[in-house]
DNA sequence: CACACTTACGATATTCGTAAGGATT
DNA sequence: AATCCTTACGAATATCGTAAGTGTG
């Protein structure tokens, strides 16, 4: 019993003749006849009875029409979502992206994507960067976006741009009039940071570490959006990844580059090798990277 | 796409191997390989990833996993369905008989058939002669069973054994001595019988009509069981088939066979020619003709 | 005798198995 | 070197189309 065999047996059953179905099938009549002939052996008996003038079902072939139907039906819809699938007009992708880009250049690239690919759904998860790499590494989802992380083990990284972190002041702060701030000048004032264990805090800590700076923290939060919204309220000054300037302008702070030590990281896509990412998955890929190239994120005014 | 191809896709993807799947399917290695690629082609994209030491799933791959169980076991179930009901392992089948022979002879048929084929269901409708005829023509029921009908047209009748009519009376009736009722006598008493349409009272009525003796009914009843109450009870006199005889005599009526005129049909099964027959249904047939040859009701105490 | 399906048979296409090739551990 | 999958190619199998056969109206 095969597809072709249950493919001319409904023919048959809704033309009720060899010949129409025949044609219908692209088929000559004895070819038809002979699989009719198959099915019916493989089965074990009479689906049809044919009396040169005229077709007829027999019970069995009346209980086989609707078994039939709902089959072919199934098989091709089956075979339809596959073909969607590889054409990319179909499919589920998961991004794991850390939340201060999440929040930031993000949305661009998934608008761009969607634009291409309109019937893939795209499910954001942001997380903390470890938790993207361990999600990464799960499989939970096919693609991380966060910090390069220091050990990638079997996974891939493709950077997207550089960052460096810039400070945050309140507006009318004494450090405003300098141009780029040292971190020496900075700690003089409350520091306001995110909460362990997200990676902008353990860079800015193991950072200072190497160089010798003991480093007070006055308030942390959890969220990037509370830390600028602190600052602004003039409760203290912050170190940020440069990508949340625009957020934490719009909250009224000021940004000014912070070197001595620079805090300089790459931002990328973690991911499984790429011959092993979904059809969808390596588009994404491909999108993120074309949508950051040539990204310079302004470490000034 | 073909079932072959999805049962190899299957095997590979649940040994995760080439080889293994390939003798778990008794197919050479290479030609499983090909039947995998074919499908790949067919469907437009990778499902499995190959690096000779490893086989793992794209996210495709993964995708059609459940789809490939899914139809392939809805396929196997259909498959299995259509032989069983070829091997009389399964199906159903639909029997109309007039009530009299339902509630009498029909019932050890059933027995019989039952034994033999015991995954077949056996539905029964015990209607009146005329819609047992009717259900047959319209293809409601397989198999009716009746007194021989005047109008076949393309129907098919195969008699079982011959019915002669039999007078029931009370007991102590005055008739009671005579061991064959004439009749003339019998119409000198209040007068039972079914109403119309049933097609004892139709026989009845033309028989007496055709011989010239008027028939004036005192009660008429829908049914042989309260005919045979009525009588047994001593409101009146009654005729009916010979194969009610068990069942009325159970009822305390004495049965005595009518004569002059004799009213004698043959009662038989209806169907629609044999060939265009489920296999059940000839094989139910064949238990009919079996269970019933050689009877002959006794129209003689 | 015309029509519709079946059977017969040679041709084509597909699928299969063996043998050789390539890559990884 | 051993293992596992792929590619290559000739062989077996299945399917197809043309032509002849059969039975019915």
């Amino acid at each position: 019993m095969n597809i072709k065999q249950v493919r001319a047996f409904l023919a048959v059953a809704q033309t009720m003749s060899f010949a129409s179905a025949a044609t219908q099938l692209h088929l000559s009549q004895p070819a038809l006849s002979l699989s009719i002939k198959s099915l019916e052996d493989n089965l074990g008996g009479k689906l049809l009875t044919r009396t040169t003038r005229h077709i007829a079902l027999t019970p069995e072939g009346e209980a086989l029409v609707p078994i039939a139907r709902r089959l072919l039906a199934q098989w091709e819809n089956a075979e339809d979502e596959m073909k969607q699938r590889f054409a990319l007009q179909l499919g589920k992708i998961a991004i794991a992206s850390m939340p201060s880009f999440a929040a930031s250049l993000l949305p661009k690239a998934i608008r761009n994507y969607h634009v291409s690919y309109p019937n893939i759904q795209v499910a954001i998860h942001d997380v903390l960067s470890d938790v993207v790499v361990e999600m990464v590494r799960n499989n939970q989802v096919e693609l991380g976006i966060s910090f390069e992380p220091t050990n990638l083990l079997e996974l891939s990284f493709y950077p997207l741009y550089e960052d460096r972190f810039i400070a945050i002041l309140p507006k009318n702060h004494p450090l405003e009039t300098q141009q780029t701030i040292s971190w020496k000048a900075l700690l003089e004032y409350d520091f306001i940071t995110l909460q362990r264990p997200s990676s902008v805090r353990t860079m800015i800590e193991s950072t200072l570490s190497n160089a010798g700076i003991e480093l007070n923290v006055a308030f942390d939060a959890h969220q990037l959006a509370t830390v600028g919204r602190m600052v602004s309220e003039g409760m203290g000054v912050a170190v940020v990844p440069a990508l949340c300037r625009q957020q934490t302008e719009e909250q009224g702070a000021v940004c000014r580059p912070v070197i001595e030590p620079e805090i300089s990281r790459r931002v990328g896509v973690i991911c499984q090798p790429r011959s092993n990412l979904s059809i969808a998955a390596a588009a994404m890929l491909d999108v993120l990277i074309d949508t950051y190239a040539n990204t310079h994120l302004d470490s000034q005014t």
